[in-house]
DNA sequence: TCGGTAGTGCTAGATTTTTAGCATAATGAT
DNA sequence: ATCATTATGCTAAAAATCTAGCACTACCGA
């Protein structure tokens, strides 16, 4: 079941970073973008393998993930941790804060410093 | 050239996890493995569409991906980012420390903090 | 009401991926 | 020196993926 190919997952990354989406406007997100028809089909596979649903928005249909963000969000970064950081959090961390995957405002570092003092906190 | 499948998606991230492996190596890493056989013919194709290259060592050889770590990971982070986060890398970064996608000791926390204070000051 | 547009489902073929088998070369231990 | 072991390279077939085409239905504007 976990065993996504190329276009699965591409539509999967589409679907979790728009939340929800019609056949069309998948399409339009899909690189190297083949027919709509190719675009349904391969959402038929999806539904049927169980990784997708979708709702009825009038005549068209609406698709999203079955499972939420939120916790694919954290097996996604697990993954990343194992492949690239030897399964450290604070080296991805880093990586984020100072690191060129990413810009971070005066606002932000402020955000992020609350977060770690809470974090300590609730630690002890 | 970026458009990997999904064997050569799992030889890949194994090789980056480890830094380098032999075929033997990657094998036993590999999910639902298939034969000794498959796996090197794998390392081949991913060696001609240019992700991996090896070095030999005595009888044998010794694969590597062609993109430095550091590189992939910053890639893997964007792609992570924009996915599940809506491109925030603080939101990420949230989600590392007090998320369930990992667990920061005390020690990590100061790390991270310390770092965030450079961060600031580079900025200004 | 009628024709065009925008949906869906199904099916079958092309292409890519994945797989294992077999031939051959090098190594190392006895 | 020989033989088992452990590599590699190549090739072809099976399996999976990806693709588009066609038939059909619902909706909407003229």
């Amino acid at each position: 079941m976990n065993t996504l190919s190329r276009r699965e997952r591409q539509i999967l990354d589409i679907l979790y970073a728009r939340e929800r989406a019609t056949a069309a406007e998948i399409l339009d997100s899909l690189p190297d973008p083949p027919s709509y028809s190719t675009t349904r089909a391969l959402l038929r596979v999806l539904e049927q393998k169980g990784h997708v649903r979708h709702e009825e928005d009038g005549p068209r249909y609406v698709f999203f993930p079955r499972v939420s963000r939120e916790r694919a969000s954290v097996t996604a970064l697990r993954h990343v941790l194992k492949t690239f950081f030897d399964g450290s959090a604070v080296a991805a961390a880093t990586a984020l804060v100072d690191g060129s995957a990413s810009k971070l405002s005066a606002k932000d570092l402020d955000r992020l410093e609350a977060l770690i003092e809470r974090a300590r906190k609730e630690g002890k």
